[in-house]
DNA sequence: TCCTCTATGGGGTACCTTCCCCATTCCGAT
DNA sequence: ATCGGAATGGGGAAGGTACCCCATAGAGGA
């Protein structure tokens, strides 16, 4: 089996240690390349063309989602996974911005980056349980689309994509009906689709493309 | 409703795991129970008494045909399904003899499996797409659910699953609202689908088998 | 602090959908 | 010739859906 290449782009020598590390006793894992600052992260992955980039959020020079914007716009395949050592809001929604397909915090275990990095190459995106509940608590699902859903309006859209009433998904939810007809209606609005078939077609023909 | 009790029998956990998975999803459905040979499988349909056996054609140990024969003589009234991986005319031939009431190929998508179980509970026999056509080819007329709908539905089918309404179908066919509707009605009663969403995917899971 | 956004609900209305009832025509099969 | 199925349509009931109106509470940002 093909292995799966790495760049790490940390500037805590001892960081890059801890992750070369872990990553060696991997076999699946084959680092390219570790570098120390996010320009220099930009040319590694010119250079390796990487399958997977694990990117420390704070580091000195030039803005790390600057460098992962260019990054996706100049290799969109590579797949980036943010490093984060106290995650806060506003990087984790930039994150999401510039469409990272993980986010994991420094504080977990190594074999949860590794994780990650299976998730990601399996085209699913990947967020450590501590920066999904932050997720979930501000923002709700991912969506880096101008059309901004909630978290209620995401599960409310995956159940009537599912073929679910909004007496059904009330339940499911455990709100009223009436609640469940709110958020679809906003879902409706902001998608500008206005039945409840075509909302089930919109959701899977999005389906790939949002996870 | 009542739920449609189920017990599958699979010598490969991976499969079993799948099916269990697909039919946990499914709310008309409740697995009894899972096991891995054939006499396995008379032992959980005497003692669970459920619906529908669906049933792995190759499995080690005891002939499967003779255990659904055994199951036949028994249990009369429960359905069995076969579950074939490569399909040979020879076990077509065989799963005919002992009265299946259906056959699906383990490449198809499991929803098509759930669609079986439906249709057998309706007293149909349920043939999936590939095996119909080798049936056609050697043997002769088995019904399935293709040739259960006719043209008119099929049409109103693939409009109501492309989410049209019963006016717009009405203008595309030519005809009234209310024969859409009656239209609409055949299909569902056939496809025991009586939702418009479930149509819709009822269709688009059908799509790739169907052709 | 004020204001917006999210989430929660109720009332009401118009339309759509599902499912009964009914009928006619035509066509192929027994 | 009759019978069944496919296709065409109508009436009407019951419930679901889409879209308005309204209000309240909490969290977060300007």
């Amino acid at each position: 089996m093909k292995k799966i290449s790495v760049v790490i782009a940390d500037d805590h020598p001892s960081q890059r240690k801890f992750l070369l590390d872990a990553f060696e006793d991997e076999r699946s894992l084959e680092v390219m390349d570790d570098v120390g600052t996010a320009s220099e992260a930009i040319d590694s992955v010119m250079k390796h063309d990487p399958d997977v980039l694990v990117l420390d959020i704070e580091m000195p020079g030039l803005d790390v989602f600057h460098a992962a914007e260019e990054i996706c716009r100049l290799k969109p395949e590579v797949k980036i996974i943010f490093l984060s050592g106290y995650y806060k809001d506003h990087d984790i929604a930039s994150a999401l911005r510039v469409n990272a397909q993980g986010y994991v915090s420094k504080s977990d275990d190594a074999l949860l980056i590794i994780d990650a990095i299976a998730c990601v190459m399996k085209n699913k995106r990947y967020f450590s349980p501590a920066i999904e509940k932050r997720l979930v608590e501000n923002n709700g699902h991912v969506s880096t689309r101008t059309e901004m859903l909630s978290t209620r309006e995401w599960e409310t859209l995956e159940y009537v994509a599912k073929g679910y009433s909004k007496k059904e998904i009330a339940g499911f939810l455990h709100i009223s009906v009436k609640t469940v007809e709110k958020h679809t209606q906003s879902v409706m609005n902001k998608l500008d689709v206005h039945d409840r078939v075509l909302l089930a077609l919109w959701y899977l023909a999005h389906l790939k493309s949002l996870q």
